[in-house]
DNA sequence: CATGAATGAGCTTTCATTCAT
DNA sequence: CATGAATGAAAGCTCATTCAT
């Protein structure tokens, strides 16, 4: 009771991220929602207009965890490959380390991407620019990454974004290391300076 | 009415491939499967089970569908590297061409595929063996994939699945050309002979 | 496949009062016992013209077998109070060891009985009579059974089927000796003859 | 529109008892109820869990019903046979009376039983005591019911179930006068007092 | 700020039955 | 004698959402 009150809306978008992960998406209704935060589905109307709201916001949440999470790794002072390797790990990091945002973010199905607000996803490909800048610098070309640093950041973006899901959706071959899987992954987009 | 009455069962099934493309996962009830087609839902439980059944059979026929694909491009008769291109192009194509069984095999929500048999999902990883043979072979160990070659087939398949679904989300940016895009991609991981 | 043909309808009434006893009334669909007997559910309504009709004959059934064991015991050449006695134990042996037929003779919902044929109805009834001309002739009024013994009948009969069903839904404390019970049940309606 | 809003549950169950009764146990689906009353099918789940709840929350009060004529007849301050006449008197009332509950709690199938809590169930039973009760106390064993008694009480209660489920389904013959052949079944198991 | 009551649309699935062959 | 194909009706239940309070 004490702290019930502190901030319903935050109450219910933890409540939802946890079940997303724990139950999966279907388990995700507006009343059973309610029931786990300990509130009504009336009351959840009140901090969101609708369903879609509600994802969107956890979609927002995520992409700025992601942002924060990509900004550090690329404070890193040391030459561009190392900061493009810290990049790939962040990336890796906060897709298996929080299911829930990857899910909502990447994985859900299109009906609720159509509607979230173009604005707002533009902002969420920014994060790309990261990766094209760091690819950018270690082509020499700092700061001014080009249409070729570009398409290349899209080319590691997906890599990451294929091992994330598989991983995610318990596809990948469980006989196979993770840890050197990834770094597998990684190399492969890192090329070794030439001497 | 008796249509053409000959297969009901491969009308529902293109259906549902149709509408799965075209509507998503949601739309595919099987009361509006069944209104789409021209019959009764009840009809539909003629043919499959139940839903569950139904998702099964269109994941098998892609499986099938992308299996006879790798097989054709396996078969080439040049170099491990050529072969391995070829394989390559030929999952993107499957991919690219087929969305409705590439989102009915890989970005389906696991509840069902939790229910799909075990031994047929097995089955499904088998075409993951033929990148490893090609990769085996270019490495200078034909027939024998080992360790080593499996992880690099897992990182292949990775890379390959995340520019596919990223393609078909409509995740990837539009001003890029996308041939340049998945070449860069495959390029990535067929490395150039040294001379 | 070789004594398949001999007679449908006999194997399906027999299936249908196995199902009936083993899984309930509510899983005797036309096409579950269409499963059951190796037919399709069409073929049953070659034999029967509908689910009522099915029923019906079991009844028929059902009261033709009870009709046999209470002339069977109705013949011993004893003592009235004896034929009384072998009467009841007929009935409740009846009841315990054929409870599908129990089922559907006197616990089946009314929406069944109710489009029974009023006149096979009646024939059922006869099987009271025995009962009445037991008591009568216990009472000195042999083959003449009156209002009286008709009355005394009704009785003897409604405490044997209390019994009977109160056994057969498992409603009688287990702890309870089953005969002792019957034994009990029966000794209330023959009061021993004073001296 | 809102109604008598003061107590839908209660206009649920009570419509339910009497569609029970008057058009059987197959004609009671959520929606048919939901029309008879005035609601849709989905309010009734407000104040029932399910289907089951709703049967549950029917065999409760029939019990407490039943339980309460009981102890009103078993107070009666007179002899043990006067207060066993009550008592037996009492449950015919009761199941005549009150058909929709008699059906509900002895005539249900199983289905439905077999979920109702175990613990409410045994309580149910509880009110076979006062019948073992009056018998001990005639047996001159006030307050100690032996093996002895509780198996006469189950007899005079099958005698009792059997009755008032025959003339609830309408298969005692109606030439018969009801009243008389009710008595007859009581005096069967209130031996008079010898002299 | 929050709720309780209610709804309409929709879901998957099962049923008894029919009809042309 | 038997089937395969099909159906309309209905079942129990869940969903996102609304509205008066």
């Amino acid at each position: 009771m004490a702290r019930s009150s502190t901030n319903l809306r935050y109450r219910i978008l933890n409540q939802a991220r946890q079940t997303l992960v724990s139950e999966g998406y279907r388990a995700l209704s507006m009343r059973r929602l309610a029931n786990s935060v300990g509130c009504t589905a009336t009351s959840i109307y009140l901090y969101f207009q609708n369903k879609d709201a509600l994802f969107h916001a956890l979609i927002d949440e995520g992409i700025g965890l992601l942002h924060q999470k990509l900004v550090q790794a690329g404070q890193s002072a040391g030459q561009a490959k190392d900061r493009l390797q810290d990049l790939a790990e962040a990336f890796l990091d906060f897709g298996l380390k929080n299911p829930e945002y990857y899910e909502v973010m990447f994985l859900l199905h299109p009906e609720h991407m159509e509607r979230y607000p173009a604005e707002k996803y533009r902002k969420a490909r920014e994060n790309l620019e990261f990766f094209a800048q760091a690819l950018a610098e270690d082509a020499g070309r700092p700061q001014n990454p080009t249409k070729e640093d570009r398409l290349q950041a899209n080319v590691v973006w997906a890599s990451l974004h294929g091992a994330v899901s598989l991983l995610l959706a318990g596809r990948v071959d469980v006989r196979l290391d993770q840890k050197l899987f990834l770094n597998t992954l990684v190399k492969q987009f890192i090329q070794p300076t030439s001497p």
